[in-house]
DNA sequence: TCCGCGTTCGAACGGACGTTTGAAGAGATT
DNA sequence: AATCTCTTCAAACGTCCGTTCGAACGCGGA
């Protein structure tokens, strides 16, 4: 643990692109491979080769294997806390001040949706996210457990729109709304279609949306 | 691929505990560290070295180690679901034939979270379970997503308790209900707990159970 | 021009892993 | 006792991996 190569340059702030183009390159191409193949199937060969560095260089600008997912995971964690803040504040603007419960919800479930329809911009970073979080290693899965501040606002808001609920059951109606939503990846898609006889089609992210605010909000309004 | 080791004598049917203690030793033995470091944080030396018996031992009775993992995966999931499949029909039983969707949804819940409880036979069982479900290999991963057999019954079941839903619905919300089963894990309970800051405190499986049954059923009888 | 510094490069190190091998052991059968 | 079969054993094999090393490179400033 001694000496670490020193971090380069630093550019003025924090954006490392202007002088390391390699660095953002590893970074783009590591997401996606990860997301492709999960974090364990996927080398430090597999990166540079893919990305066409040399092998080193995740080594130089990352110092390990384990930080550059952790770097990755950090920053898009942060985008998607970002974003469902970003919906619940402005639907704590729409009611003044008091969101209803549905409105909540959908601030919470609505982020993960979107950024997984084929085409966003974030689809990858979504599926690296989700990776991560059930793959990665010891970093990332502290990040992950001890890191609940995003979810505070959350917590705030839905006891305020249900005052005559405990709190603590506020939490546990919480975690199963979190369950419904971290349940929707690829695997348990396909599961659910195998088991319908193609009876239930995805694509349709907007219904999806719906029908899992309808079932969650009819728990929470109990 | 060509000559694989004969299996081992394979008594008169197919209990394999007769004659080979070593095997037996080997699953007990890998499915409790596999249960609690994971699969890939596991060694086949890890293994032979905590039961004392020989490295080749694996691969001389199971082939390999995926083939081991597959195996013991392969029996306590059709434990689990007999579980399950069992608590259905004392349910259907003790209503005539239709049960209401509480207790359907019951005999769905119940099961897992009655295992996870300390001190259960099972406990070890599911962890691995669980861990098999999300770190498994290929071979894992297929028959977790293609054998959805076991699902069918509770899928008619609740047809049969709501005729006025399209079954569209029905299965899009025991897709819910499943994602609010998988996601009990001991890291998204320790997560709830800080989040909580103590509010939430496990052990109580009985109010756990009728908390998640009382969320899942206002979802589903809306 | 020369120097210094950040970066890239090829090459290798050291270790962990799953698997294989061939011999030795044990027990029943002939 | 001899033979055969199943099992155990120690030792190694080959591979893949993350990481490190030292030299070369390129470029801006003295």
């Amino acid at each position: 643990m001694s000496a670490l190569a020193a971090e380069p340059s630093a550019a003025t702030h924090e954006d490392a692109d202007r002088d390391a183009a390699t660095k953002a390159l590893v970074l783009t191409t590591a997401e996606r491979l990860f997301a492709e193949r999960g974090l364990r199937c996927v080398s430090v060969r597999d990166i540079t080769a893919e990305a066409g560095v040399n092998l080193a260089s995740v080594n130089y600008h990352f110092g390990s294997k384990d930080t550059l997912v952790f770097e990755i995971f950090r920053r898009r964690a942060a985008e998607l806390s970002r974003d469902r803040a970003r919906m619940l504040h402005e639907a704590q603007a729409r009611h003044g001040g008091q969101a209803p419960v549905r409105e909540i919800l959908a601030a919470l479930m609505a982020p993960p949706l979107l950024w997984s329809r084929p085409g966003h911009p974030r689809r990858i970073a979504m599926q690296f996210i989700i990776r991560a979080r059930g793959e990665g290693g010891e970093a990332v899965r502290e990040a992950v457990g001890k890191d609940v501040s995003h979810l505070r606002p959350f917590v705030a808001a839905l006891i305020a729109a249900r005052p005559d609920l405990p709190p603590e059951e506020v939490h546990w109606r919480l975690h199963f709304v979190l369950g419904m939503v971290h349940n929707n990846r690829v695997a348990e898609f396909e599961r659910l279609h195998v088991l319908s006889e193609g009876l239930t089609r995805d694509g349709d992210t907007e219904a999806l949306l719906n029908r899992m605010l309808d079932f969650a909000e009819a728990g929470f309004l109990r």
